[in-house]
DNA sequence: TGAAATGTTGGGGCG
DNA sequence: ACGCCCCAACATTTC
């Protein structure tokens, strides 16, 4: 037990199935956990405040843990490879290790620390915590990356999606008292104002959340997942993404908790809706396979048609009554809304909320990705990516352009009672629900008897919803062939 | 993980 | 009985 390891926690924030702090404890090191804070390494995709919010109580809630085996937080401000190097030398340490992350930023910040520690004569050693597979591991015959879903997903299974988790380590070795940190209040990521106050009814940040949230998911929802996950007036859905973002649970975790929830219930269709769930890993699995590959695509199209694609110029106020949830078509503004109050967003929502951005409004998908980057405790490179680019019709297996949501028939079809909209515009909450998805179509006299005076107490719609459909399609056809 | 237009089919009302 | 029309329901095509 004489030598000392840093483990360098990142975004993988808990401590079962964690290799890196698994590999430290397994070589016998006495064990130093450090989190470097260092955002700005993390440009042009430094986190947004949701984000920020969310780490500040996630880091707290892994020092917690860490106390409870004996062990503690080690927090530092960067530059990273001065803060590792620094501290190396104070605790001793021989042996640096760490969870791998895949954002192209980080990927060249994490290269030239592994470099220049190891020229200082450290051992380094990195693992694979966030992913089932890595993006680098699974590829065509012909040895390009997958542009298309479903054989990047039948190439996952082929490989294997079973790997078990790592060992949950027991009681750690105390950190000396002569190593210190900051306050992770000093790093400044909670928001002086606390508009987050409304966030943490619906999160708890952190490993014991996390695992909460799938005990919770597994119970309730699973079994009617294929079809639940689409309403966002119910919780159909696991809500792990912002904990799955944070690594405060892995992937293979979830495949394992699945596998034995499977294994041990019986109701009718349980399998279909589990293996619905373990698919949707495996989308979060191809938005880092094609970020990895692909790593200009946060910012530009992977189309390149879509590079000169006429985005309307003069978008007279349309981007802002979107963020602000007053575009005047409810389920659109519920969503908007939902996102403001709670850092989140129903996935269903989401498609539709960025299908109005991109094709009604014709302002250009990257604008939207900033929004949901600064908003969502979820944000993700990979994901968001992944997600907008579908949705414009410019990425990988992307929706074809033409494409284009209807956002009352949308609403109709997964809000049927008017539910969600009643809960986040409430001044709709009056509507009977034929209507709530269309409220300048309702006749006067339900609009009076419900209290909703349109342009008073709810915008008309930002855009007629048929014209600028078939602007889109038209802006679409000067494309094809380009 | 679309929507809307267009085409097809078959039952029922009706002269 | 028969042809005709209407239209809902479903399928296919187009964007």
């Amino acid at each position: 037990m004489d030598t000392v390891g840093l483990v360098w926690f990142r975004r993988d924030l808990r401590l079962a199935d964690n290799p890196a702090l698994a590999a430290a404890v397994a070589g016998g090191a006495r064990v130093v956990p450090v989190y470097v804070h260092a955002p700005e390494e993390e440009a042009p995709w430094r986190p947004g405040a949701a984000s920020d919010a969310w780490l500040h109580r996630s880091l707290q809630a892994l020092d917690a843990a860490l106390r409870e085996r004996g062990s503690r937080l080690v927090v530092r401000r960067g530059p990273t490879l001065d803060a590792l190097r620094t501290l190396a030398a104070e605790a001793g340490a021989t042996h640096i290790y760490w969870n791998r992350l895949y954002e192209p930023a980080l990927v060249a910040r994490d290269r030239g620390v592994k470099a220049a520690l190891r020229a200082a004569g450290l051992v380094t050693q990195s693992a694979n915590a966030a992913l089932l597979n890595e993006p680098w591991a699974v590829t065509r015959d012909d040895g390009a990356p997958y542009r298309v879903f479903t054989p990047f997903w039948k190439a996952c299974q082929r490989a294997g999606v079973d790997a078990p988790p790592a060992p949950e380590p027991g009681r750690l070795t105390p950190v000396p008292e002569s190593l210190g940190g900051v306050a992770v209040d000093t790093l400044r990521l909670a928001p002086p104002i606390g508009w987050d106050r409304g966030f943490w009814d619906a999160w708890q940040p952190g490993e014991a959340g996390a695992s909460a949230t799938l005990a919770q998911f597994l119970d309730d929802a699973v079994a009617h997942y294929g079809e639940d996950r689409n309403r966002p007036d119910i919780t159909g859905t696991s809500r792990l993404s912002p904990h799955l973002h944070f690594g405060e649970i892995g992937p293979r975790q979830l495949v394992a908790a699945i596998r034995r929830h499977t294994a041990e219930h019986t109701a009718a269709g349980l399998l279909t809706n589990a293996e619905a769930f373990v698919r949707e890993i495996g989308w979060r699995e191809f938005a880092h396979h094609l970020l990895w590959h692909f790593p200009h695509t946060p910012d530009a199209p992977l189309d390149e048609r879509f590079a000169r694609f006429p985005w309307l110029d003069d978008r007279g106020g349309a981007l802002e009554r979107w963020q602000r949830g007053r575009t005047g078509i409810p389920i659109v503004d519920a969503g908007m809304r939902e996102l403001w109050h709670t850092g989140w967003m129903h996935n269903r929502v989401r498609m539709i909320v960025a299908s109005l951005l991109t094709k009604n409004l014709l302002v250009p998908w990257q604008e939207g990705a900033r929004w949901f980057w600064d908003t969502l405790v979820d944000a993700d490179l990979a994901s968001n990516t992944l997600g907008w680019q579908w949705t414009a019709g410019c990425g990988a297996d992307a929706a074809p352009y033409f494409r284009i949501f209807n956002p009352v028939l949308q609403g109709q079809r997964f809000d049927p009672a008017g539910g969600y909209v009643a809960r986040w515009v409430p001044e709709l909450a009056g509507l009977p629900a034929r209507h709530v998805h269309a409220p300048w179509e309702a006749p006067a006299s339900v609009l009076a008897a419900a209290g909703v005076r349109l342009d008073h107490d709810y915008p008309t719609p930002v855009v007629d919803l048929q014209a600028t459909r078939a602007r889109a399609l038209a802006r679409y056809a000067s494309l094809k062939g380009a």
